[in-house]
DNA sequence: CTTTCTCTTTATGTATACAGGCTGAGCAGT
DNA sequence: ACTGCTCAGCCTGTATACATAAAGAGAAAG
C-alpha cells in the first residue's frame, strides 16, 4: 500500500527485481513452466545476478515460481482446482481469524473502526447505483479484512493468511474487478457487505462458530466470480495472474 | 526422512548451512532474540556466505527466524499464545484436508494404505502396556497425516500444511514424545488413535463436515500435551524448540 | 556523572569471477 | 532413417571483493 509511494530510487535492488519479476509472471511475459535464467533477467532487470537469485527464492515462496529439481526456477502454472482450492484456504483461515477474535473478544476502539469502514463501503456501493467505483470498494474491502485479522491479534495466523493470499487470484479483493461488467454486480457486493455485518455482529456477540461460518461463506464469492470468469472468456483479462491458469477445456 | 540417508557430503552447502542453522536454532544455542550474523555463521558452519544467506532466507520462510527492518536476522520468539494458535491453524488445514478428501471422494488404493497405517499403529499400540515404542509411533503418526493430505490431492493445500507444520512445535507429531513419562500416555494415543479411524470412516463415507471437525479435535491433543508440558518444567526439553518460546510466569 | 557527538568497527547489500553440471545439438555408426 | 554418443554452450552454485550503512565505543562537553 503506502509501499508503493517510496521511490524507486529509495528500494533495494532486490525488491526492485523482485516487483519486476512479479509483474513479469503476472503479466504473463513469461509463459507457465518456462525455465526463468538469472542471466536473462540480469539484462532485462539491470540488477547483478545477486538481488535476481534473490528475487526467484522470494517468488519460489510466494508460489509463483517452483523450484527445477536440477537447479533454478520456472514460473509456476495452476489448475482451476488449484485455484479454487487456494480460494477456500484463504477463507478457512479468515474463518479461524474470525472465530478466534470473537472468542478472545475484541477491543471495543477494534470494533468502531470495522464499523467505521463497513459504513464507508455502505456509501460507496449506495452512492448511485451504476457507476460504482470499484477501485474504491476494492481498498475498502481489502481495509475491512484487515482489521479483522489484527482483531484475531495472532500474528502466526496473520502472517498464514498473507501467504494464502499471496497468489494473485486468491486475495480478499482480487476477484472482485470480474463483476465490473455483471449486470448482477450491485447485488453480490450488497450481498457481501451483508456478510461483513453478520461476521462483525458474531464476532461482537462472541459467537465464534457462527463468525467462522460467515467468513467461510464470505470468501466462496469468489469461487462464484472465478467461475463466472472461466465461463466467460472475455472476463478473463480481469483476474489477476490469470497468465497462470492453464484453462481447461469447458464444455 | 529418506534424505537423511544421503551423505552430508553430496549435500549442497546451501543445504547443509540450512539443517546446520536449524540445529542451532533449535536447540538455543542462538538464544531467541538475538542478531544471527553471516560472518560468524561463516566461520561456525565453514560456509562462505552466499549460502549462509541462502539459508538465513529460507529459515525466515519457515518462521524461525524474522528480518530485522535494518537488515539481518534475528531469532524469533514465540509467546505461549502464538504457538497454541500455531498448532490450531494446523488443524484447521488438516481438518480442510481432510474434509476435500471426503467431498471429492478417495480412490480405495488410497483407503487400504491408510486402513494399513493404522493397523500398524494399532500393533504398536497394544503390543505392551508398557514400553511403547514413542520413535515408531510418532512415524507411523506422522505417515497417517501425510496419507490424509494426499488423500485431498491439493497442491497447494499441502504446501500451507508444510509451511504451517514447519514450525517445530506444531508439526503432526512433534508433541507426541512429551508424554513419554505419563502415565496417561496410553490412554491418550488410544484416543488419538481412535480418531484417526474415525476420520477414516468419515471420509470413507463422504461426511465432510464430520471429518473436518474429527481432525481439527484431533489436533487439539497436541494443546493438552503443550499445556502439559508448560506445567510440569521437566518435560519442557521434550518439546522441540522449547527454546524458541518465551515462557510467561504461570501460577 | 551523564550525555552527546564522532569515529571506528563491522554488518549487510551488491557485483562479479570461477567451477561443476546439465542440456541439447550435431555427428557417427548401425 | 534412426539411435546413441560426444562435445560445446550455458546455467546455476559458490566464493569473495567492494561499497554503503548501521551500531557501538570512546572521548569531550555540559
Amino acid at each position: 500500500m503506502s509501499i508503493e509511494k517510496t521511490s524507486v530510487r529509495s528500494l533495494s535492488q532486490t525488491v526492485k527485481a523482485q516487483l519486476a519479476l512479479r509483474e513479469l509472471v503476472l503479466r504473463g511475459v513469461l509463459n507457465p513452466g518456462e525455465r526463468v535464467s538469472e542471466l536473462q533477467m540480469v539484462e532485462r532487470l539491470g540488477v547483478s545476478r545477486t538481488p535476481v537469485r534473490m528475487a526467484l527464492v522470494r517468488l519460489e515462496e510466494e508460489g509463483l515460481l517452483e523450484a527445477i529439481p536440477s537447479g533454478g526456477f520456472s514460473v509456476k502454472a495452476f489448475s482451476e482446482k488449484e485455484v479454487f482450492v487456494s480460494i477456500e484456504i484463504r477463507g478457512t483461515l479468515e474463518g479461524l481469524a474470525a472465530r478466534l477474535a470473537a472468542e478472545h473478544g475484541v477491543s471495543r476502539s477494534a470494533l468502531l473502526d470495522a464499523a467505521e469502514c463497513l459504513d464507508e463501503i455502505d456509501h460507496v456501493i449506495r452512492r448511485e447505483m451504476l457507476e460504482i467505483d470499484l477501485s474504491q470498494y476494492v481498498e475498502l474491502n481489502a481495509r475491512f479484512h484487515r482489521i479483522l485479522i489484527d482483531m484475531a491479534d495472532s500474528p502466526p495466523l496473520a502472517r498464514q493468511i498473507e501467504r494464502a493470499s499471496a497468489l494473485p487470484f486468491a486475495s480478499a479483493s482480487a476477484l472482485v474487478p470480474v463483476q465490473s461488467r455483471s449486470p448482477e454486480l450491485h447485488h453480490i457486493l450488497t450481498v457481501a457487505q451483508d456478510q461483513h455485518r453478520c461476521v462483525l455482529t458474531a464476532i461482537e456477540r462472541r459467537e465464534g462458530s457462527r463468525a467462522e461460518a460467515i467468513m467461510r461463506e464470505h470468501a466462496r464469492i469468489a469461487h462464484r466470480n472465478l467461475e463466472r470468469a472461466l465461463t466467460n472468456q472475455r472476463d478473463m483479462d480481469l483476474v489477476p495472474g490469470s497468465a497462470l491458469i492453464k484453462r481447461r477445456i469447458r464444455a
